[in-house]
DNA sequence: GCTACGGCAGTGGCAC
DNA sequence: GTGCCACTGCCGTAGC
């Protein structure tokens, strides 16, 4: 682990290094702050629904079910396959 | 969409309810998923980072610092606003 | 947090705190270690299912499938509770 | 569901296989039921050492520490097994 | 040995 | 202002 350490001192790829490691780091930093606004937006529209007069407790409710049921789907079709698979029919 | 159909006044919202209720849980779907898909990103980043041999957990804490601050920053300006407000010197 | 700490020194709980300690700790040991025979005894079927023929792979996913089977159906269940309870009915 | 139904003999054993998996099936979840039971256990072992004032980040290190240093003695010993035997001592 | 997944703890936001 | 709930991040575990 690390080859990043392997250095003494003043030698070179240090700034590219320390260049990288920084673009790496505000790379992420980009996609989290999206994700963060992602995040405000669903609250938004929790918050219009709510004021539908809709429940956004039960609303989680729901699309965890979905959520779960597309999921099963996924995997049921994944169980095919292998199935087909191990019979040597793929 | 189409929630638009005609309906007699005293039947009450539920099919209008049904077609905004559709609406906005797909509408949190879509935003989940684009979420969904950037934490993936973010991933990647990681990976990348890995393989340049960075330490992911420590960039974690250095994103964390970075994020700390920055909020530092806006609080501290935020309240130099309502100093320079109440001076009546903005 | 922590009243264990509200001591100077040498007076007089602080047996008693480290009899409790030790034996909140053995006991999880106790607990940890049955978790780590489980978790043997799981593997050892999975190898006798192997040594029978069958795909260790299929098998958990088709566990999978059922875990998630029976989480839906309890999850449907607190929906309907949820709606039950929005209408009053409950 | 529903493996049984009428087969003749020269079809092969996939009846007994299907029943064979089912059991193996059952087994399994029935332990995973067990261990999800110690886990619950062991939590609630925290929140009652949580209760006491004791600081269970703190204890999970402790135990993690006592677990290595047994791992560590039992690797000593197999070393001084192996010493032994090499030696004709044992 | 590394990667991926699931569970747990801590934090922040919301309702009362 | 306090308590509760949901979300995020972290850690430990399990599989490849």
């Amino acid at each position: 682990m690390s080859e990043a350490r392997a250095r003494k001192s003043s030698e070179g790829p240090a700034a590219v290094s320390a260049g990288q490691l920084r673009s790496l780091i505000e790379r992420i930093e980009r996609l989290e702050e999206e994700k963060r606004a992602l995040a405000g937006d669903i609250k938004e529209v929790f918050a219009e629904a709510k004021a539908n007069g809709f429940d956004a407790k039960i609303m989680r409710q729901v699309i965890k079910i979905r959520r779960m049921e597309s999921a099963e789907r996924e995997e049921t079709e994944a169980v095919l396959d292998l199935y087909l698979e191990a019979l040597g029919m793929k």
